[in-house]
DNA sequence: ATTTATGCAAATCCTTTGCAAATCT
DNA sequence: AGATTTGCAAAGGATTTGCATAAAT
């Protein structure tokens, strides 16, 4: 994330693989196959998904290597380590999301289609500074989730409340 | 204590355990031992619990009625549409605390000794609110958590950098 | 040649469920 | 009495782990 906003500095011009790599091999971890894989995968499109969906997209395919669950879940666990992906939990599972190189923002569910919405505002991590501040906490992060109903649901809502009987 | 956010409402005068028998009586459901149990219990005293928790205190004793797992979570999932208890998620456990005639208020998450800490500051909603008109979203709720590290265990922190050998 | 990683199966952890017995109204 | 609740044991779903084999340095 906040790679973006250092220019100048070296992480800007690695790519997500690249950046692995890099991590990896201060740690003294192997390139494998299937690391490769995952994160070729995963920084294909910006989306957020969980470990299951990696699993049933990578895991029973034809194309070698093919990912079992446990490195699914070990690499995800890295990537978020090395800063690559960030992960948060809704309704009890894990979701994850892009990190590296994306900009920081905030997000909005929905509870009825269960999308997450996208959203940035400069106001918030400056208020979010400030009461650490005022109690003498260390900010590594935050985490905030506006829930609600968004606006395509509420359309459909309304068009279900106009019909004279729902025929579904 | 909190009631007094909402004067001169009926619900101002009802305690948690009147409450909550207002809420099982409305939908036809019976005012148990277990239940009475679990609501004395959890508003004794204000502080973020999970079923665990509840289930150690309560499950083992001598004093009857004793309230088994099941229960506990099947009270919790009730005092939460019951509108007493709010329910979060933090480290893919779920986390109770008190709603009922408490005031609005957010959380900061000490990563290092997992205590949540409560904040809380007016410009929030206000900011959310702006956000979700935007985008056509109806807010029903939200959740900010600060995640870092406490005044006090940066304290300890501090401390043990300055000693020349970790004793422990 | 070593050491780390993978995949399998099984284990864990938290939470939920089926069902007979116990408890409310 | 009649309906809801409870507790037990067992099932579920997500995630993790032990260990033998495969792959990377």
């Amino acid at each position: 994330m906040a790679d973006s906003f250092t220019l100048g500095t070296v992480e800007v011009s690695l790519s997500p693989q690249e950046r692995f790599e890099e991590f990896l091999q201060s740690r003294g971890k192997r390139i494998t196959q299937q690391r490769r894989v995952l994160v070729e995968h995963i920084f294909r499109r910006h989306e957020h998904f969980d470990a299951d969906e990696l699993t049933d997209e990578l895991g029973r395919r034809d194309i070698s290597p093919r990912v079992s669950r446990p490195t699914v879940y070990r690499t995800l666990s890295e990537l978020v380590d090395a800063g690559l992906l960030r992960k948060f939990e809704i309704g009890g599972r894990s979701v994850y999301e892009h990190d590296y190189g994306y900009p920081q923002h905030d997000h909005m569910h929905c509870q009825t289609c269960n999308k997450l919405y996208e959203f940035s505002n400069d106001e918030l991590a400056q208020l979010r500074d400030r009461v650490a501040r005022e109690y003498g906490f260390r900010v590594t992060g935050h985490r905030f989730i506006i829930t609600g109903i968004c606006q395509k649901c509420r359309a459909a809502q309304q068009q279900r409340r106009k019909r004279p009987v729902d025929l579904v």
